[in-house]
DNA sequence: TGAATATGTTAGCAGTGTCAACATTAAAAA
DNA sequence: TTTTTAATGTTGACACTGCTAACATATTCA
């Protein structure tokens, strides 16, 4: 038996859109197919989000607080193995989240301070790499520690956006010279020992 | 007086193609949009794009030959110099035509062995890259060669990903604590050096 | 010249974001 | 408790979208 009210259909909504994002990716996500995913009305969806952009910053904000579980969580005392396993993690996440990645860090939702929440939770998770990056640099220049961030989040986000096109190409093309590929393949399959490496190489 | 035969419509709906998509962003292209601005009826641009995939795709081929003509106009002589000017150059393109940019490396357009003449430009730009430092890395291992090419090309694209982020943050929040934006901010505000820095940390 | 092909137009389908008007119910005020 | 109000749901509609089919006109080539 169901009744007129629904009772908890926003985070209902929010949480088949992070599903239906991931499994279709955000561009054929339609607030219409959401609303007949979730058995409800097709406008029912604007009580709770007032345009689309709304409904993406909050999988991006959904997006952003599940990295930053994965992140956080504490491996173990060893302030090196930790900021290794953020990196391979952080790159795991995006690869694996692609499509919930996009809405991240992609076009889609512009300004972030529009969303309080979504901004908070993109902080934080800079944040975490920040304070872990501090515990670990032998040189506590702040200007350096800042610096080196960015550089960290720059490299992991750029590997994301490549190892993604790989994803995509052709299995045979992947020893093909003078493309890209060959050498994404070989860093993809050794991922983990790739990023321990250039983590390694800031402190 | 205007013919019922073209002669030369689908250049030229990919010229405007580009100016729209640059102007507006990809999303809000539409194909019909794009034909009314081409004064064309609705369903031309079919004739030369079997689906709007297909038109991403030139665009996307357009931008990697503006970045790889840009990219590849030799400056000086030094070859560190031509890197770190290739560096500079491909950052501000991305910030730059940030619109192409998206169609370029983002997922609107997914596999790019589709579409010969993009895969070939988009390797064009790579490879420009990988020759460049062959030359100027000392040293000459082709695994430390590809390697650090990716890296490069990780930074750079990363950069321009949180760079992007930046120009649509109220100024207000520049100087923000617990935030990237500052330490962002200080990078962008010297960019060239920060740049030149870390191509010269490859050698 | 004539047939085949390329390139243009018109009409129409199914799907989209969004809004206005209305229905039902839960929460707040009386 | 009753009544009012606000929140949350539904229906219907508009303008727009990608795309296809059917038709019109021009170009190419046998």
């Amino acid at each position: 038996m169901k009744s007129y009210h629904h009772g908890n259909l926003k985070q209902e909504l929010i949480d088949c859109a992070c599903k239906m994002c991931e499994r279709d990716g955000y561009t054929k996500l339609s607030i219409r197919s959401l609303a007949k995913e979730s058995n409800v009305s097709q406008t029912a969806p604007y009580r709770h989000f007032k345009t689309k952009e709304d409904l993406y910053a909050e999988i991006a904000k959904e997006g952003f607080n599940k990295l930053y579980k994965t992140i956080s969580k504490v491996k173990s005392k060893n302030i090196e193995e930790n900021l290794i396993f953020l990196g391979e993690e952080y790159v795991a996440f995006g690869v694996k989240n692609a499509n919930t990645y996009d809405l991240m860090f992609g076009t889609a939702v512009t300004d972030f301070t529009k969303y309080p929440h979504l901004f908070q939770a993109a902080n934080q998770t800079y944040h975490h790499l920040f304070s872990l990056f501090t515990e670990y640099s032998s040189n506590k220049d702040s200007e350096f520690i800042s610096e080196t961030c960015i550089d960290l989040w720059a490299k992991m986000h750029g590997l994301v956006g490549l190892l993604r096109k790989l994803e995509v190409v052709p299995s045979k093309l992947l020893d093909m010279p003078d493309t890209p590929f060959m050498a994404l393949n070989s860093i993809n399959n050794d991922l983990n020992s790739y990023i321990k490496k250039f983590i390694r190489a800031t402190q």
